[in-house]
RNA sequence: CGGGGCGUAGCGCAGCCAGGUAGCGCACCUGCCUUGGGAGCAGGGGGUCGGCCGUUCAAAUCGGCUCGCCCCGACCA
């Protein structure tokens, strides 16, 4: 067996900081800088020094098992990708401005790949004639660019990146959800193995329709996506997608409407303030454009939140946005803030709660006017429900029916899909079956951000003092501190811990710096690799060095030659 | 893409309003001293003040343009 390396931090590139970088803003950003494992370039590009790749790299390693113990096989594509395929697949004019494109000398035109599924399916349509050929399914890690509208959070929505992308190959639909459920299980293990606390939730799959799509979202207070598990029975879900289950009855009594002035108050919130009635007795109205430009109304609970996922879902699908103020104004013949069912002659859909309600406030469709004992049935009976409100923490669980929300943050780091004949048909991917006829190959396609997955690994562990790598991940093993790099018996004997580590196959990372302990322990700390041994005189004079794990809060004395086993024990098969 | 903010030494910042010799802390170099949680003393190096144009006797400072970066909203691994 090789020896693991050992590498001296004297004379490693790892320059780190005492203060945060002032255009950081998440922990995993400022640490990355910090410990010298990042640098910016440009907006959203970065380079990796040794540390940061290292651990970019245990992710991958991790990442290629995985996929190989799969039956998955690794090629590598080409980053620079000519248009051509880009304009079969028709993305070329639908992609948008995220598509980096560039032309060669001879103004030929190209982009940089933001995904492979284009080259993939041109690959295996050229080499793959019959269903015997099947199933394939292949994947590469490599460097992605997706010219982000707002990059930001260092590595966690970088413009650059690098992904594991997988796209399979099938027979039919049958088999492309067999590998589904295998890409799924071993994306399951990925995250396991990397030492994440994760949750699988169901996503939307947006225009190619069918319900298999997975998103991988790993646990953090700082993840963008807000979604929910219910307790009971698994399921989970970003809360723009998550079912909501029933609603309790509406309480209210009927009453007559009644129009009250509400001088300058337009959110629910101020108006709920100004008549002291709670924001579950509103109707909210929001007036939405689709992609015709028809007006809609959308209506939900006044302490709910649209689902813009949903609201497109029941439109058709295409994308939607907020009216601007003048369509809202031609609409409800009233300012943005005062919109409300009654008399709207547009269509109008409303979430599931909404139906019933009585005595609500509404807005009156009039500047500074609301209406007061709203009754749904009553006085806008024309309406079509359906569940359009993001789900949230406390609601009913939709697919036991007795469970109940719980709510989480997330950040995605994986997403399985399956795809179905989407690009084999638009590029003219087939196979011949065993009866002889031709037909589109079903796919599937797999995604993990590997730089991502390393950010999100930090923004989950760690402390006030700087990362707690889990230890798969940790770009060493152990970090070996000599207190006093002047001292020759110190020295030598940290030498000699980090060959026995370095022997027990731990890779080592030893603080050979003349510098004062305080600075060494402090940068230990900001890298945060699993396990710190300290060699001090103290420890010495008795033949034992100090070994901590980096959460731990107090050392544990380990007499020298037992160093290499106990710290082997704590971080495991490198 | 829309809205807001910031560019002064490697990093973090002051100076700008009220134009007149470019500063502070950390880092870096030399020496002394020190060595178990970011020591101390002394000396030192380093900046076309993002760039361009203008106003002025004089611009980091005032005006215009431009580039870069960050933050807030709709997409994605």
């Amino acid at each position: 067996m090789d020896p693991c390396p050992i590498v001296r931090l004297s004379r490693l590139l790892a320059p780190t900081l005492r203060e945060d970088p002032a255009d950081a803003e998440v922990m995993s950003h400022k640490l990355l800088v910090r410990a010298g494992m990042i640098r910016q370039v440009a907006r959203g590009i970065y380079d990796f020094l040794p540390l940061g790749l290292r651990a970019v790299r245990r992710v991958e390693a991790i990442v290629r098992e995985e996929m190989d113990r799969a039956g998955a096989q690794e090629i590598l594509m080409p980053a620079v990708i000519p248009a051509e395929l880009w304009k079969e697949s028709g993305r070329w004019d639908h992609y948008g401005r995220e598509l980096l494109r560039m032309q060669d000398r001879y103004d030929r035109d190209f982009c940089f790949g933001p995904t492979h599924e284009e080259v993939v399916t041109d690959l295996v349509r050229r080499e793959i004639r019959s269903y015997r050929e099947l199933p394939k399914t292949l994947y590469q890690i490599q460097v992605k660019f997706r010219d982000e509208v707002r990059p930001r959070f260092g590595l966690m929505r970088g413009r650059e990146f690098i992904m594991k992308d997988a796209y399979s190959f099938h027979a039919d639909r049958a088999d492309a959800e067999r590998e589904y459920r295998v890409m799924h299980e071993t994306y399951t293990r990925i995250f396991e193995r990397c030492g994440l606390r994760f949750r699988a939730v169901e996503a939307g799959t947006g225009a190619i329709g069918g319900s298999l799509s997975h998103e991988f979202q790993v646990l953090a207070q700082s993840g963008e996506d807000a979604i929910v598990a219910c307790d009971r029975c698994g399921y989970a879900a970003n809360v723009e997608k998550a079912e909501v289950g029933p609603v309790p009855a509406p309480q209210g009594r009927a009453r007559p409407v009644e129009r009250v002035a509400t001088p300058g108050k337009r959110t629910v919130e101020e108006v709920a303030a100004f008549l002291g009635v709670p924001p579950e007795r509103f109707v909210k109205t929001l007036i939405y454009q689709g992609g015709e430009g028809q007006a809609v109304a959308v209506l939900v609970r006044g302490d709910h939140e649209v689902s813009e996922t949903k609201v497109a879902a029941l439109l058709g699908g295409g994308p939607i946005e907020l009216a601007d103020d003048a369509t809202v104004e031609r609409v409800t013949g009233a300012p943005v803030g005062f919109a409300g069912p009654v008399g709207l002659r547009v269509r109008i859909v409303a979430d599931a709660s909404v139906r019933g309600l009585r005595d609500a406030v509404t807005g009156a469709n009039q500047e500074d006017q609301h209406l007061v004992g709203v009754d749904q049935e009553r006085d806008f009976p024309d309406v079509e429900f359906a569940d359009l409100r993001q789900a949230r923490a406390g609601d009913a669980c939709a697919r036991c029916g007795g469970g109940v929300y719980a709510g989480h943050r997330g950040i995605e780091v994986g997403q399985v899909f399956y795809l179905g004949t989407k690009y084999s048909a638009a590029m003219g991917a087939g196979f011949l079956g065993a009866d002889g006829v031709e037909r589109p190959l079903e796919m599937g396609c797999y995604g993990i951000g590997i730089t991502r997955t390393v950010a999100a690994a930090i923004e989950q562990h760690h402390d006030d003092a700087g990362i707690c790598w889990p230890a798969p991940l940790a770009p060493f093993g152990a970090h070996v501190v000599p207190v006093n790099a002047n001292d020759a018996t110190l020295a030598e004997a940290a030498d000699r811990v980090a060959a026995e580590l370095a022997r027990a196959g731990i890779d080592v990372l030893l603080d050979d710096r003349d510098e004062r302990p305080g600075v060494k322990f402090k940068d230990a700390d900001l890298i945060g690799l699993p396990v710190r041994v300290t060699v001090g005189p103290r420890g010495l004079k008795a033949g034992k060095v100090e070994v901590k794990p980096r959460t731990a809060t107090a050392a544990e004395e380990v007499p020298l030659a037992e160093a290499a086993a106990r710290v082997a024990a704590l971080v495991g098969p490198r």
